[in-house]
DNA sequence: GATCAGATGGAATTACCATC
DNA sequence: GATGGTAATTCCATCTGATC
């Protein structure tokens, strides 16, 4: 037994368990490769190798679907305790230093965009050692990519349902009303959600959040817009508005500055603004990497001093 | 609706290269 | 020489659209 346990340890390698479990979690070998920057037969080689090492078979094919076997599923279970130990002592190992190392790959929807820098320039002055990679997608590309667990950590705006899925609201997202400072309407203060919608409604595409809950709005409401142009970005929207072309509901720190300039006018509208929490979301099924529990807590211990400095206005501009 | 041919997607194989 | 990588190619299952 003995012997066998020391043939093992010795033709197992942490490459071949790396890439076994990206093809593991992604349940696809051009994924896998993807993923890991490799091309699909360098993956391929690698999983062979290790079922030759195993002399059992891990993965196997019923029709296209890529099936786990049983000693796969083993193998899956003990990689994943063997990582979060080596997780840990990569923790222990940067702690005795002093300073955090690595990567940090970060992903948010584009909501979000518009509060990271502020997130990603006070933890770096923290941890100028970690380099950090934003992806920024829409909420279905965001949720891809978090179920695909490609990023440490993920910003949505609505957290997902998921039981095995951690998150921590940590700042709401105020959706506002506005319309150029040219429109006719931008001299009343208070609009019903019938005129402001009279206007055609300029929305994000389909796969976003803020377009999912603008929806949402005029579901409940029971008014549906005159006419709704799609418009791929929140950047591409507020050229829109720029140019006259209808009105929005966007996140308030998306428009501030604008507000701030006289460029957008934001009416007060029944049921609106809306609001929803931006949360950090993870997977309980992957330990967060030292970066990433660093940057947890970091987000977590700035939970009021980021209300303060994404307050939205007060009294005179104030929201219902 | 059944059948078939071509298109497509994903993994395996082969030959070769670079590095240690 | 061993290891780990790539590009090109092959194989196979599935999908899709045309035809009957």
């Amino acid at each position: 037994m003995a012997q066998k346990t020391t043939n093992l340890l010795n033709r197992l390698t942490f490459r071949q368990l790396q890439v076994f479990e990206a093809v593991h979690r992604m349940r696809s070998y051009s994924r896998a490769a993807e993923f890991l920057g490799l091309t699909q037969p360098a993956v391929s080689a690698q999983i062979r190798q290790l079922e030759q090492a195993l002399d059992q078979p891990l993965f196997e094919y019923a029709g296209k679907t890529l099936h786990i076997t049983q000693a796969g599923q083993s193998l899956a279970a003990s990689v994943k305790a063997v990582f979060g130990e080596i997780n840990r002592l990569q923790m222990s190992l940067s702690e005795m230093s002093g300073s955090l190392k690595g990567e940090l790959k970060l992903s948010s929807v584009t909501s979000a965009q518009y509060i990271m820098p502020w997130l990603i320039r006070r933890f770096s002055d923290l941890h100028p050692e970690i380099h950090i990679q934003l992806c920024v997608a829409n909420r279905a590309q965001a949720l891809q990519r978090l179920e695909q667990q490609r990023d440490d950590l993920t910003i949505l705006g609505m957290a997902p349902r998921h039981k095995h899925m951690e998150f921590l609201p940590f700042l709401e997202n105020h959706l506002i009303p506005v319309l150029p400072s040219a429109h006719p309407l931008a001299s009343r203060k208070r609009l019903t959600p019938e005129e402001f919608l009279s206007n055609p409604l300029l929305v994000r595409e389909s796969g976003s959040g803020t377009r999912d809950i603008v929806d949402e709005y005029c579901t409940h409401i029971r008014v549906t817009p005159e006419q709704t142009i799609e418009l791929g970005s929140i950047e591409a929207i507020k050229a829109g508005l720029a140019q006259e072309m209808g009105v929005a509901i966007l996140p308030w720190v998306s428009v501030r500055r604008a507000l701030k300039q006289g460029d957008l006018v934001r009416p007060s509208v029944r049921g609106l603004p809306l609001r929803r929490s931006w949360s950090l979301v993870h997977s309980q099924q992957r330990p967060l990497s030292p970066a990433a529990q660093a940057f947890h807590e970091f987000v977590s211990s700035q939970l009021a001093a980021m209300e303060q400095a994404f307050q939205p206005p007060g009294p005179d501009n104030r929201l219902v």
